[in-house]
DNA sequence: TTTATATCATACTTATTTGGTAGGATTAGT
DNA sequence: ACTAATCCTACCAAATAAGTATGATATAAA
């Protein structure tokens, strides 16, 4: 199951997204408007900014914008922050790539081949971008 | 993620499958051959005879055998016994169908509207069955 | 310069899920 | 009777997810 975490995440670069003017939006405002408790969203920002995802402006007007271009931001993208591998298993992640633990050879396990091509089905989905995903 | 639990179920029922001969075969045996705690294997191994996969016969010489044919099992009917839902909201769910807390109106989420469509690349996949999961 | 409005940072708390274990009862073949 | 198996309920510990608390810092406007 995808993280709440990983929702508020899409939903807050949607909502910057159109309603993305010159000026910042605060925190406080996405959290109304979308319904996420302030605190948590404030993590999540915290978390966009350190991935160059948003910038944000301090003090009063302040608030967070965009760093990195809607167009260029992907939900995959998004999902490896906040929950990590998209892959259902570790061993066929590219990005979070682990051995499973019981597993005595990668290279014959059924189990692989099957959720390698999961993944390979779900990726082109999930590597749609905020900006298309807006206009869906 | 998959869940050890669900990994494990597959991996039995692919044990049992190669197998697969006229008497039941032993959690004992399936726990030792696939690194599977064996209480724990006991656990699903009752789950999924509850759910008229498997039939058991106890007593000394005693195990599991298919109860369903392996032709008509498929790998998502086992992710949904063992960890639910395919789909990664519960809002695009067939099976487990849950509304969102926060979503004022699913038939314009964009979000929701993602994640049905990778529901739907998704289950082709996961509707192999484990018969022939084992021919992959 | 004070005040109000923001972000920033660290740490804490609480609830849920996951991955098991423990202990014993029951059944059946030898 | 003995042994090898399933069956059942409950319990437990670690990890993760979701959210909260507290306070510091920065900036614009009054």
């Amino acid at each position: 199951m995808l993280s709440k975490r990983a929702k508020y995440a899409i939903k807050t670069l949607l909502f910057l997204q159109q309603h993305g003017e010159t000026t910042p939006t605060s925190a406080k405002l996405i959290s109304e408007q979308e319904n996420i408790p302030y605190k948590f969203l404030e993590n999540i920002l915290r978390e966009l900014r350190q991935h160059k995802i948003l910038k944000s402006t301090r003090g009063s007007e302040g608030g967070y914008k965009f760093l990195k271009n809607p167009n260029d931001i992907t939900v995959a993208d998004i999902i490896r922050i906040t929950d990590g591998p998209i892959a259902l298993i570790p061993c066929v992640s590219e990005n979070f790539y682990e051995k499973c633990d019981e597993c005595t050879d990668e290279a014959t396990c059924q189990i692989r081949k099957l959720f390698s091509e999961l993944r390979t089905e779900m990726l082109p989905v999930l590597d749609k971008t905020i900006a298309e995903l807006g206009k869906l």
